[in-house]
RNA sequence: CGGAGCGUAGCUCAGCCUGGCAGAGCACUUGGUUUGGGACCAAGACGUCGCAGGUUCAAAUCCUGUCGCUCCGACCA
């Protein structure tokens, strides 16, 4: 390609709509633009970029034996009733009229369909294993889209979906599209790594994010470097003491704290009960039902693990009026001594500890020497508590840190929640009928692509790797003149690079040197080849790999050494 | 949806407080000089000041409404 005939539309300045280094360079390289929030146009540069990266997906998928197809992105809404997520996806369902009135979605996922299809596919044991897959846009009405292509509106996506017999299988299934992903990001040029992730309401089953760890992340992970234990801070643990060492000292004893509302206040003097000897009470609204939620006062509420206590993702904190409504107090100055009318949730880490202080359900008082079990009686024991930087590790005890990232890919096992939904049936050996154990698993196509740039840059621009650069080389004469001795140097070069079928891009534009080196660097390309009059004087040409040393050499052997740094980086 | 901020040329922004000719830099066009790290000179083209209403002799500027964008929180690849 000839720089003067694509479009590379570079920027100097950053636009203000950027904030994160990976958006301010998908724009600033002329990879995208955005047509609204949440919608972008991918230029030819970022969709060179793009597509290197499905393919490398592909080339993965099909490695791993998934079997690529393509689903409709427009959807009926009944088989979203049918499995139940016309309801509860609601909210990011993008529905659509027809002409004649008839309602359609615009698929954010498509469970739905391929189990649709799958249950009219297949009916034996015999048929199974199967993973279908696809590279196919996803509609999400997102609540917030923000910092470019990491979560839009539109994006793409690789969803792929197994199907098994037997519960071994799946596991099978599953653990081939683990190391897929490994190798995919690995690919990619990404250090992603895998954590366990939280299960949201599907429950019970096992899944992992592949995460990428970078400040612009939206997620946040906890890891361990003595064993390795990698885990969401939404499902995370860590190994505190759960019971403290004191014994009872007395009866409930109500005393009072006028204006103190907060666990901090009620650590100072006159009162200083440390927020350790807290029970912190949260008042929530499950399915508009409110329930008590005890924390130790110094613990946070992980409102992740309290969608698995609750069964159930529809709940919210409560108001301060439906508090007062319910317990007589405001915030502040609540607790769930004597509460026997709603259900009480508990963090596992309050199990048997005794002499606490908590709120005492009127405004301005605080209950000391409480005990639970004996005082407040706890429906449900759970773990609710986020873990912090610092505590220890659940597997080994080392100290846990916590750390930003991007999700980039989610492997998880469904189970049958879909199949039985949508009658995907098949007949096992004996004979008897029972539903196909799933497994889904997603990778965010357009995420991962500015994943690779958050993860590598520098203050002059992307450091693409050779997989995922739009053009591998940049061919960069400082003379275009078509008769020059540099420009005809430049042509020899780029036809035969091109005859070697490396990706090579002419910078054939009339600029001053200063303005190419700045935009091959912007954009990134991994491997520049300088042609000026001075080295061309001495036979020489100049190959700078991106991020890496100049190195002159005779115009002749330049074609075998980018091809030699190629063949290395493939290595 | 709650909180914060911003909408002026393709981009970055000034002008707004204190109403009075719509501006600068970059980018673009033409000519010339330049040519190893985002050049220089000259001439030019480019605007519904987000939109609607109001106040006023006069509104980018003040008031009301509205739409859009960005950031923080809840959703997720």
């Amino acid at each position: 390609m000839r720089w003067s005939r694509t479009l590379i539309p570079t920027l100097k300045e950053t636009p203000a709509e950027a904030e994160i280094v990976s958006h301010k360079l998908l724009l600033r390289a002329g990879l995208v633009r955005k047509l609204t929030g949440g919608l972008y146009t991918f230029l030819p540069l970022g969709l060179r970029a793009l597509r290197k990266v499905e393919q490398i997906v592909r080339e993965e998928m099909n490695r791993a034996g998934a079997l690529e197809l393509l689903m409709p992105a427009l959807q009926p809404p009944e088989i979203w009733q049918q499995s139940g997520r016309y309801e509860t996806a609601q909210e990011v369902l993008y529905k659509v009229r027809d002409r004649a009135k008839k309602e359609w979605v615009l698929g954010p996922t498509h469970e739905e369909v391929i189990t649709t299809l799958v249950a009219g596919e297949i009916n034996s044991y015999r048929q199974m294993p199967k993973n279908f897959y696809q590279i196919q846009v996803k509609f999400r009405d997102e609540i917030r889209p923000r910092f470019g292509l990491m979560r839009a509106k539109e994006f793409i996506m690789k969803d792929a979906y197994s199907f098994d017999a037997t519960d071994e299988a799946a596991q099978a299934s599953y653990h081939k599209m683990y190391d897929a992903y490994a190798r995919i990001f690995q690919r990619c040029g990404l250090k992603a790594i895998p954590v366990e992730a939280d299960t949201g309401v599907m429950g019970g089953k096992f899944s992992h994010e592949f995460m990428v760890p970078a400040a612009a992340g939206e997620n946040e992970v906890a890891f361990c470097d003595g064993c390795g234990y990698a885990a969401n801070v939404e499902k995370a643990t860590s190994a505190v003491e759960k019971c403290c060492d004191q014994t009872i000292e007395g009866e409930v004893e109500k005393f009072a704290t006028p204006g103190v509302v907060t666990i901090e206040a009620l650590s100072q003097p006159p009162y200083e009960v440390p927020a350790a000897r807290q029970i912190k009470t949260l008042v929530y609204l499950a399915a508009s039902k409110p329930v008590l939620i005890l924390l130790r006062g110094d613990d946070q509420l992980n409102e992740a693990k309290l969608t698995g206590a609750l069964g159930t993702a529809t709940f919210r904190a409560a108001e301060a009026e439906e508090i007062f409504a319910t317990l007589g107090a405001h915030p502040g100055s609540l607790g769930a001594v004597g509460v026997t009318h709603l259900p009480v949730y508990a963090d596992e880490r309050l199990r048997e500890t005794v002499e606490m202080t908590t709120g005492a359900n009127a405004d301005g008082f605080h209950l000391r020497h409480v005990a639970i079990g004996r005082d407040i009686q706890v429906a449900h024991w759970a773990d609710l508590r986020l873990v912090r930087a610092g505590e220890a590790c659940p597997k080994c005890g080392k100290s846990l840190k916590i750390q930003r990232a991007i999700e980039v890919g989610h492997v998880f096992k469904l189970g049958t929640k879909y199949s039985l939904a949508m009658n995907a049936l098949f007949l096992d050996e004996s004979g008897k009928q029972q539903p196909a154990i799933m497994g889904c698993y997603g990778i965010g196509v357009t995420r991962t692509l500015q994943a690779v740039i958050e993860q590598r840059h520098d203050d002059n621009g992307i450091i693409w790797p050779i997989s995922v650069a739009p053009y591998t080389v940049c061919i960069t004469p400082l003379n275009t003149a078509p008769e020059s001795a540099v420009m005809q140097c430049a042509e020899r070069i780029y036809a035969e690079l091109t005859e070697c079928g490396v990706d090579a891009i002419l910078d054939d534009r009339n600029e001053r040197p200063g303005v190419k080196f700045k935009d091959s660097e912007l954009v990134g390309f991994p491997i520049r080849v300088g042609i000026g009059e001075k080295s061309l004087a001495k036979g020489e040409v100049e190959i700078k790999p991106r991020g890496g040393t100049l190195v002159s050499l005779k115009a002749d052997e330049a074609v075998e050494k980018v091809l030699s740094l190629i063949a290395d980086s493939a290595g």
